[in-house]
DNA sequence: TGAATTCATCGTAATATTGCAATAAGTAGA
DNA sequence: TCTACTTATTGCAATATTACGATGAATTCA
């Protein structure tokens, strides 16, 4: 098939593997932790940092957008992207969770 | 292409890249949840819990050993899959700080 | 208006992922 | 050994992802 079957699992599990998708390629990794350091970026500045071209950055913004974590705001010829506050902390609650419920259970094997 | 240029990134983002897909499917979301709660499982336990076939399970419990999420340990005819302790700390940590660095810039936007 | 700048989108190609049925491989017990 | 049980692998099909060049759309400035 190659599609993945969401509609079994409940809203929470599709939204915490959504954020981890958000996170889940390198390129999109340094473009967050650009965006985390500069507090906002143009695509044309990461043109400048990643080695990848323009329209594939393009494409890896629009997917952080459709994934919620990030925002864009149209200032003049560029876009000021920027970290998505709301599901930022969101993310970070619902990964924070998952992480500490193995603390919570002690060591395993 | 579809294939991702992970050379051009470092060792850093490609692990943290890493351990986020193996949270970025809902079905191996559930699989880690359930070996969390039970702290260890066996493919067929699975099978009874989430909607899909027993070879698609295997093929995401592979794909998870593989990103060094989980351990199998044969244990008779059956194996007993459970989280990977340093694995699991080192992505905690990881994306801990990745989180947090968006506290420590203020607000965006 | 025209040129330059910036970002998005389209088209294309190659590879990856997801899913399942069927089958294989391994172990345990009769 | 034979059977039952459990998990892995194979083969296949369909969709998703990644990447890039080329082009398009929007804005700014001369």
């Amino acid at each position: 098939m190659g599609i993945t079957k969401s509609e079994v699992f409940d809203e929470r599990i599709n939204r915490l593997a959504g954020y981890a998708k958000a996170l889940a390629h390198p390129a999109r990794v340094a473009i967050i932790e650009y965006l985390l350091q500069h507090r906002a970026c143009i695509c044309g500045d990461l043109v400048g940092v990643l080695p990848l071209s323009q329209s594939t950055i393009s494409q890896h913004l629009k997917e952080l957008k459709h994934l919620g974590m990030i925002q864009g705001e149209i200032e003049g010829p560029r876009i000021n992207y920027c970290i998505d506050g709301t599901a930022w902390q969101e993310a970070r609650r619902m990964l924070g969770e998952l992480f500490d419920a193995y603390n919570l259970n002690g060591t395993c094997c």
